[in-house]
DNA sequence: GTAGACAGTGGAGTACTGTCCAAGGTCAAG
DNA sequence: CTTGACCTTGGACAGTACTCCACTGTCTAC
């Protein structure tokens, strides 16, 4: 799959997925006219950074977790532990997220603004 | 209160508080020597902020909230309205979240790598 | 062999979010 | 009246994540 079709089917433009491949996000063969050649797989891929990106993840993070999954492919109580990182990881941000709805819920409730938020303040 | 200590009750810098005053983040009066002063609730304010920021808005996105929130002071309806708002956006992103737990936990089981994620892939 | 769609490179520029620094003003204590 | 902690400003610099541009090469079709 050449960098304009990729880019299609990822949603973002050539530019970007040139700049996630100098940065190590990504990374493809090359055809013998020098054109890039990406596996199917790399939609896929793309469509997981974007959604970790949202979700508060640099993509210096979101690279390292593809290289920590990608160095330990054969060792399936490596990956299942890297998972599990990851997911903690998510669980941490859910609950912040959790406790900031409480806040705006009872927020809600008291029509207290918000500049007086914060516990100890 | 000065901006050293708002810096410190805030866990910031002074460099990071003025830097707020100039994108409009925060408002403080001056004194007459020059020195800002804020009110207390600019601890909680800023609190929000953090948390806010940690959880994927915008500095700019943020100074609207607190806008929005500021331009409905006596209006408990707006104010829950708006308050709700917030609340939908964070119930978006954390099923956003939960979907990319879901899909972690379930390559745990498989140990099927992340490049072959992405239902269209 | 020329047009047009695709691809390549390198480098500049942008927006956001700070962070650091130099030069200087304010104020309380000794 | 000096020292030291605090404050002021303006501007330079940094890291992240793109985005755009000019110039050039490749491939397909006519």
């Amino acid at each position: 799959m050449r960098i304009g079709e990729l880019a299609a089917q990822a949603g973002m433009t050539k530019d970007t997925i040139r700049f996630y491949e100098k940065i190590g996000l990504i990374t493809g063969r090359r055809l013998t006219n020098g054109y890039r050649d990406f596996p199917p797989e790399t939609v896929g891929w793309l469509r997981y950074v974007r959604t970790a990106q949202t979700l508060g993840f640099s993509l210096a993070e979101i690279a390292r977790h593809g290289e920590d999954l990608r160095d330990a492919p054969d060792d399936a109580e490596a990956l299942s532990a890297l998972l599990k990182e990851k997911i903690g990881v998510i669980d941490a941000r859910m609950a912040e997220l959790a406790a900031l709805r409480a806040d705006l819920e009872e927020r809600v409730g008291t029509g207290c603004p918000l500049r007086a938020a914060g516990r100890a303040g």
